[in-house]
DNA sequence: GATAAGATCATCT
DNA sequence: GATGATCTTATCA
């Protein structure tokens, strides 16, 4: 079944854990991709250096501010688009990157966006859209499976550059 | 196999 | 004017 927001209203690590396993869903023009996540790192909260939401509320950051499940889409290194969705509730900022999901030469979020097809223009789409999506088809994911790892690419955040918010499936 | 550099632009200072 | 939540390609060993 395809997760509501109620889903994503909740602490963004929490969030970001049980989104592995989960299936991302993409609608284009008629038909459906669809693949596994499993890999994805939490952002949250003002006090996060690694999260662009430490900047404060401007335009851009905006959408994580909003409700939760939205999507955030945006540019990186001005070439690649990074796919995230909101979490917590509305007003605190925070927000799950999708790194990778199941998917031949899906590894990556840049790679991830090229290959679905995600640009700006599915930035802040809300959770009931009908292009982008997660569905819970009810795999359960052992703990034994998951490891979780500092996130990449943040070392500039100082302490907050070891947070053990990152979370990847193995098989 | 490993490391280095290049591409390229919205956003913030 | 500087800088990244990255990936690909080139060059070297």
């Amino acid at each position: 079944m395809r997760l509501t927001e109620d889903f994503f209203n909740r602490n963004a690590v929490t969030v970001a854990r049980e989104l592995l396993g989960k299936y991302l869903v993409r609608k284009i023009a008629d038909k459906i991709l669809s693949a596994k996540i499993t890999e994805v790192e939490a952002y949250k909260g003002t006090e996060d250096l690694a999260c662009h939401a430490s900047k404060g509320l401007t335009p851009r950051t905006r959408v994580l501010f909003g409700p939760p499940g939205r999507t955030y889409v945006y540019l990186v290194y001005g070439m690649y688009h990074c796919l995230n969705f909101v979490a917590e509730k509305d007003g605190y900022p925070a927000g799950v990157l999708i790194r990778a999901v199941d998917i031949p030469g899906g590894s990556g979020p840049g790679r991830l966006c090229r290959l679905l097809d995600v640009a700006g223009e599915h930035n802040d789409l809300p959770v009931d859209n009908n292009f982008i999506w997660v569905e819970d088809r009810g795999g359960l994911v052992r703990s034994s499976q998951v490891t979780t790892t500092k996130r990449i690419g943040v070392e500039y955040a100082g302490v907050w550059a070891d947070k053990p918010w990152r979370f990847v499936l193995s098989r």
